[in-house]
DNA sequence: GGCACGATTAGAACATAATTCTAGTATTTG
DNA sequence: CAAATACTAGAATTATGTTCTAATCGTGCC
């Protein structure tokens, strides 16, 4: 087998695992040796790729990232009107949120002091989410259907209420799934930043 | 100095050092030695009281929960109307992550996975606080000023947005504070949840 | 007042688990 | 085919969380 092949096998063979731990106990309990032995994983192999324990959490972290949001693009992009994207944005969350609920409480739980390294990885991926976001933002804004605010406020008052709704899913803390409540979040992001 | 002075201000030493620490490098990162050397205290004592590493970060979470929660409700409380009630309940999260920015971004950050005892406390502490807010808000849904709604959807909908913008301003994705900010987070808040 | 009990403090000793290191093996590349 | 490079292996080391035994100090009781 090719060396490529064979070593992002690995790779995503022990970020699997991790998640499974991390999930589990959280990752200050659960031990590397027990991501080794389920990974069919040696000592070197996991230090020479992901340098510690931390970075497994950390690449672990990136790759939810980049799924999450490459798959949320193409939700929203195809959308032409801004009430129907807006609406995408929430029940993709709430849809993402319910069917990957492991790797969604994970990330939602930010278990991890992301190292410098990593956080300067996030923010450049956060930069390419955010250009291709305005592209489709500014023209409804321009055309008046959306409301003009500061760039920060559109995530919170459209994700705000989906993210934390299934925060309190995660944790046990409410019986239906984000996905069967989608249509009263959508509406109400809706609400939140349309133009009167 | 009586005992049990001497051992609230010991424990409450320990728990200012360990929000230092943590906040600074996380939780994984710090060490109980440097905790230990910083709040004056032995091992032994520090065992004593808090059982492990991870008892001191619960024991700082629910601390801090306890603090917020009683504040909120003296915030709330004295509000007769439903919009200035809703109001200042935003504004309240967004004074307190202001100003206490260091402990909410410990405890937006969950940095931790609670033990059974711990989950077991915030449950108890979470049905308080359910208990008394849904004092308050019945009268108003009663009266039509607030739309009805399945229970667990008021949090998601007044907070959401809030505390998702308080994560961003605290890890730095945001330049204008929450409390700057929340003039529109409260109208938001009020707009999602007021009978149209 | 003195005595005994339990709660608390102390820090040396221990155990566990993360990480490093040295050596060896396979793949790719020139 | 040679040399460099990327990767694997696991024994050895180190770091650090935690336990344990002994001492100390208030507190309440005779």
């Amino acid at each position: 087998m090719s060396r490529q092949i064979q070593t992002s096998a690995l790779k995503s063979r022990v970020i699997d695992v991790a998640l499974a731990h991390f999930s589990e106990v959280g990752i200050a309990r659960t031990n590397v040796g027990d991501i080794l032995k389920d990974a069919n994983c040696s000592v070197g192999s996991l230090y020479h790729h992901f340098g510690n324990k931390e970075g497994i959490a950390e690449a672990l972290f990136i790759n939810g990232v980049n799924q999450f949001n490459g798959n949320l693009l193409a939700a929203l992009l195809p959308h032409r009107t801004a009430s129907a994207g807006i609406k995408s944005i929430v029940t993709f969350c709430c849809d993402w949120v319910t069917d990957q609920s492991q790797l969604a409480a994970y990330m939602l739980s930010r278990e991890i002091k992301l190292s410098e390294s990593a956080k300067q990885e996030l923010r450049e991926i956060d930069r390419a989410l955010a250009q291709a976001l305005s592209n489709w933002f500014v023209p409804h804004v321009e055309s008046g259907t959306l409301q003009q605010l500061s760039t920060g406020m559109y995530v919170p008052l459209i994700c705000g209420p989906t993210l934390e709704y299934s925060r309190m899913w995660l944790s046990g803390r409410s019986r239906k799934s984000p996905s069967d409540v989608s249509p009263i979040l959508a509406k109400a992001a809706w609400q939140a930043v349309k133009e009167p």
